[in-house]
DNA sequence: AAAATATTGCTATGGTCAATAGCTTTTACG
DNA sequence: CGTAAAAGCTATTGACCATAGCAATATTTT
């Protein structure tokens, strides 16, 4: 008995290999992860990742971000709405159409602990992954977004 | 005006080495490129999973299902109604309590062409990969997901 | 310079998907 | 028995994404 490992007569074998099951899987239980570690900080995920695009920045806006982060315009205003009233983002006027979105000092703060957060968690996504495919999986995943 | 060649600083130089940002943006990528492959089918990915996954099985309940499916039994309701609602499922009392989720002969039908499409979708999406690097990534997954 | 076009930021809306709480009925077990 | 667990469901909520359209401004073309 010893050596039937897989307890399962395993309805899930057919699912198992594909790949694009697999990563849909992996994408969701790992960002669920990340949203319970960001949740001290009461960012999301979109949160926490445009904190780190922006950085010390001063010149990126909405559309710019946007483009970068895979978001719709529209679907930005919401997102820095928040930020906004959370006081860790300021929109600074570029021209008279255009404005910068920049951290201001709480948002420097969320931002260093949001370094951390994701600098941690990702370690640890890279530690659960047998050091034989550990290299790979970047690279793989870069050539799947193209 | 200004001769920008180099259009962006790359300013997501940093979020690209991340493999948990990396792994969200390649399941999205990768989830509207196979929905898009189901659309003719009208189906949506959980729909067509549910398909491979019942296949000829006569004993799989809702629940069972949701387990290996990671669906929560709420939520398997609306999916399950519009399987049936669409004709390509069938609910089969098992006792009072319980019941079997079965395909009818139009979701053997569905069920065929899905597995041509997912079959020649993964291909696809394993092409796009490296060599040196394809072998890695279903393992690496795995691993995640574990 | 004037006119056509593109871009920016926004409103409003709807759809998909998942999570939670709670309910009823039925089965299983000490 | 009687309590606990499981099955299936309702209802609601929230996050996230997509589309359409608008007003103001900037850019490009003529």
């Amino acid at each position: 008995m010893v050596e039937d490992t897989r307890a399962l007569p395993s309805p899930a074998e057919t699912l198992e290999l594909l790949p694009g099951y697999l990563l849909r899987r992996a994408a969701t239980a790992m960002m669920s992860e990340l949203s319970a570690r960001l949740a001290p900080l009461d960012l999301r995920i979109s949160d926490a990742t445009l904190l780190l695009l922006v950085s010390d920045r001063h010149d990126l806006t909405s559309s710019e971000i946007g483009k970068v982060l895979d978001i719709q315009r529209a679907n930005m205003v919401p997102l820095l709405n928040r930020l906004e009233a959370a006081g860790l983002v300021r929109r600074e006027p570029i021209d008279r159409k255009s404005q910068a979105i920049v951290l201001t000092e709480a948002g420097q703060d969320h931002l260093a602990k949001v370094k951390s957060i994701t600098a941690s968690f990702e370690d640890d996504l890279l530690a659960r992954i047998p050091a034989q495919h550990r290299a790979h999986l970047v690279p793989a995943l870069r050539a799947l977004i193209g």
